[in-house]
DNA sequence: TATGAATGAGGTTTCATTCAT
DNA sequence: GATGAATGAAACCTCATTCAT
């Protein structure tokens, strides 16, 4: 059922805007099904009603925050500019993907906490973003590092950028908490992004070099 | 009662063990309390007796694991060779404390688990631990950089080492199952630290030379 | 969902009986919640649907057992006879509200209790209802003894006069396993409040006289 | 075993002191065995192994505070002065058997306690007890109203004389937060008994004429 | 005589889910 | 299409007691 603007919003809408703040903020196993109700003014049994479970709550949560982050924030495309440049749009995109306030929910922050505490219930979805983002990734690695490039250096590499922008994610009351003074803002995202280009540039370049000599 | 070595470990002793591998494993809100004492094969009210409460509990653990970690993997001291000698001493110990499968749980994961859904009961001994890395780290990355470096680009610089290094602890059935094919092994240590060292040393010269030229 | 008169009741309220009925028999400690359910004919969960504790449900029944007693044995107005009279109706209200069987549990019992055992989570309800009386008890007092008596007086004869109605409630297992042979009975109350008035009245005027030739 | 004056104290005597401090302040169902046992600085073990049970300990509290009491302020002899003075004596006794801080707890708050909450293990010594202080009563009361004076009545000034006295022991958290402003102390003892002694003196006499001119 | 360790029964509470309307 | 009531399983915790030394 679509609604036109400014209508008033469905409940199962509202139940997943809810479930992915709280989620995003919690984690799934420390987010009780009621207290997603009560944030959407929703009945205690909708949840079950809409969705069948917290299940496949959380699995709808993660879809929806999947589209969301790539309709505010859209990775670029691979036919731009320098690869260096499409490198920094890359790790921008997904700094402001985890550090939006706009958004509902984080969909890269609930992949950061699946990564510490997998739900078996994520599978699929995050698997094949990641895959996704990935290939872009990787497509820029190549572009920069030459397209011989060693796949288990490329997997490295990619682990190494991926690593830094996911750690942005545990902000707040996480990191924030035993790392860092203030927490990490949007408005900071372009700084951090210049950041973890220049030192990822620098240590792709030197990664590839020495493998290079070495082969 | 004291035991010889080598004798049968008493309750307490086997308790936190099974404590620190389920926590290690699943993260605390994942773990409870029957499986724990089931593990340890103690009954259930043990872990009221001896630790007061699962949470007490899990300061147990955190404090245990840290102990642990010190004693087989030791960081390097300051008084050591080169800088990037020490980097990658530092880097290596971090990764081994994270992979070993020969302790009962590791405290760095636990670590790692607290910056993606914190856990208030970790305030103290984390924030403590993390502190003491981080002085090392900074004092390397200063003898690498030279010591007029501007104090906002070390922490960011520490984030970036420090970042690639616990995401090492998403293994098994987190990043690896969503992004790597084999799960990273203790054996594997080696060859990431080097790969993290290079990669860091090349950013952390970069970003020091680029702000050089800006200053 | 409303039920006609007669019709079934719902589980909130079967709980609140229930809870009355147990609370005011054994007392707060002594009574378990698996215990109130079983005799509600409910699920050992719903105390924790309708009351989320059983410290909130106590005081649901303070509140319950209150007004009813209110409903069933009001206290006579002010604006009554003679000011003995008065004295002897609000005594055997007391009385009654102790004795009688028609209501699921006595508030004046659970008062009676609080005084011996308090539980912290009483405050509010009970201080506030005793005020209520106890404002009605020193409007006959000084009606009896004068409008100059003095505040101390004043408080130890309010204090001989309750102290008397509520050991009425150590009914059952208590005083009257060690001192009375015979349960007192509703059937008792008049007798009693008879009593209580007589001797009191004489008591008072007693005080008052003493206290007036010393003044 | 006994022990000459300012020898330490043995396990057994330390537990009973401990047990009688704890369940005068909070009642048999909330004082818990290990509370008592680390107040006396004993093993958690100790208690069923001086005294077998929870239940036999607080008898012994029971009749330790009993002869406690009984030495301390020992009740007036029957072979006393006027029967005015005696009766004051009496009231006077039992208050401080209940407001003073001198001994290891007070005998007649756990009777006060009983009263509201009887543990069924109370039975014999708190009956005997009663009985022994009712019969001092009795000869007072048939002293001043009259040898010939009816059973149910002498029932009934016994009733009234001796629930203002107990209710003295409602003190601190109990009646003190509902009624009273300060909380008695042992000093307040006379005033006190002045107080109930007077009313009382007033309340017999005109019950035992009302009676005497009905009959 | 005494104790530290251990235990089992039972308590309250949370929570996702289901039922009946 | 939606909901308030109800439920069963499981969680953590408390506590008096017992065991083994």
């Amino acid at each position: 059922m679509m609604f036109a603007d400014g209508e008033k919003k469905g409940t199962r809408q509202r139940l997943l805007e809810s479930a992915a703040a709280i989620f995003t903020e919690k984690g799934y196993a420390n987010s009780s099904v009621a207290e997603i109700c009560e944030r959407a003014g929703a009945n205690i049994a909708s949840v079950n009603y809409h969705f069948r479970s917290k299940d496949a709550l959380y699995r709808s949560v993660l879809q929806f925050t999947c589209e969301q982050a790539e309709q505010f924030y859209p990775f670029p495309s691979v036919f731009e500019e320098k690869p260096e440049d499409r490198l920094y749009r890359l790790i921008l995109a997904l700094l402001q993907r985890i550090l939006s306030s706009e958004m509902a929910g984080s969909f890269y922050t609930l992949i950061a906490k699946e990564m510490a505490e997998p739900t078996l219930a994520s599978a699929g979805i995050i698997s094949r973003e990641i895959a996704r983002h990935q290939a872009l990734m990787r497509e820029v690695i190549r572009d920069i590092c030459g397209h011989e490039i060693d796949e288990e250096l490329l997997l490295r590499l990619h682990f190494s950028i991926l690593s830094q922008c996911l750690f942005i994610s545990y902000n707040e009351k996480g990191r924030q908490h035993h790392l860092q003074k203030n927490p990490i803002q949007f408005k900071d995202a372009e700084i951090f992004a210049r950041h973890i280009t220049d030192f990822s540039l620098a240590g792709m370049r030197s990664c590839c070099s020495l493998s290079g000599d070495l082969s």
